[in-house]
DNA sequence: GTCTATAATACGATAGAC
DNA sequence: GTCTATCGTATTATAGAC
């Protein structure tokens, strides 16, 4: 887990970190993970850390900043995929989705949206949150054309696979209703979701 | 938000605790959340919260155990005046939603369960989020009687909502988009939503 | 570009009085 | 049943060296 230790360029350090800090921000939310824990997950220290971002908020914010965008980058890839092919809503949403639960291999950007999200009253982060969401929303509705309701149950099936991740039902796939839920969600693609870390 | 001052037996002095707890909690999560802020909420001292639940961990558990029992005994009078009234699947999902959107008044219940389920890294309240977030699945299989597509539907709905109230989207009811996407997920009962504290 | 040392604070928990 | 006082610890952030 640990990056390696040699120098970098400052911007490609802010690139460890950000990844790291996504991984551990996702499994403790934003107040229970601890600017060291990211520190040594990216193999630097605390202080620099700090130093690299101003504040363990900005560096909250960075995260969120990116893992929307990463998201939003993914969609539009599957929605060009979907246009391409010629396939009508169906496919777009099948290719949406196929993006959203790829995306879950690296848990990071997934868990480290909605823990912003569970964070609306903080005053900065949950402004910088509702815009985020927002943002998705518009983009479902306006660039991939979906209908209110279907925009909606489409959201919905991302909500439950974000809070499944995050309350780690993966872990009790043993478990023969936990097994029901995950598959129900994630179809086929579950396997994707068990091994990776 | 001050509960009264006087004295009370150590079953009503957890109650508001508990209530309290359900609230804070919900706001600003399992870490962000103080003891301080909860004993302030219930109008008693921060050692004396302690005190009477051993630890903020134990306090905790108790809110996650009490708002999944408010939850699944509001379903349970969901699904039983739907059996009442003969009406079929349709009538049944539609009432179970009900009994959804309007736990939303008060707050604690779905925000907490929501902070709960976002600890799934915690080792103790990770365990117990996970087996209440499938006591959950099993009363929609087993006793609604909900197939799976319909069980996973009905959560999903579920999930954003209770996203959509976590990351406090009432708030921007006045944006149009924010405004389309609530209207979406409570349909008329939106109302509801916005006033409550 | 990165570290060590440390200041400053906030928080959960305990002790003990009333 | 409830409070005040306080200890011990964990954590963000700063200062300054290399």
């Amino acid at each position: 887990m640990l990056d390696d230790r040699s120098r970098k360029t400052a911007p490609e350090r802010r690139e460890s970190i950000l990844r790291a800090a996504a991984e551990v921000f996702g499994r403790h939310g934003y107040v229970g993970a601890t600017t060291d824990q990211i520190a040594k997950a990216a193999g630097i220290s605390q202080p620099y850390v700090v130093r690299l971002f101003g504040s363990k908020e900005a560096l909250f914010l960075a995260v969120l900043r990116s893992a929307k965008d990463e998201l939003l980058a993914d969609f539009r890839a599957g929605l060009a995929e979907a246009r391409a092919a010629g396939s009508g809503i169906e496919g777009t949403l099948a290719s949406l989705g196929d993006r959203y639960v790829e995306l879950a291999r690296q848990r990071g950007v997934h868990l480290s949206l909605l823990q912003a999200f569970v964070q609306g009253a903080d005053p900065v982060i949950g402004a910088a949150a509702r815009a985020g969401y927002l943002e998705i929303w518009r983009f479902l509705r306006e660039e991939a054309d979906l209908t209110v309701e279907l925009a909606k149950d489409f959201l919905g099936q991302g909500m439950l696979l974000s809070v499944l991740l995050s309350v780690d039902m993966p872990v009790l796939d043993g478990d023969a209703d936990a097994h029901e839920l995950l598959i129900a969600v994630c179809g086929p693609k579950l396997p994707l979701l068990i091994e990776s870390t």
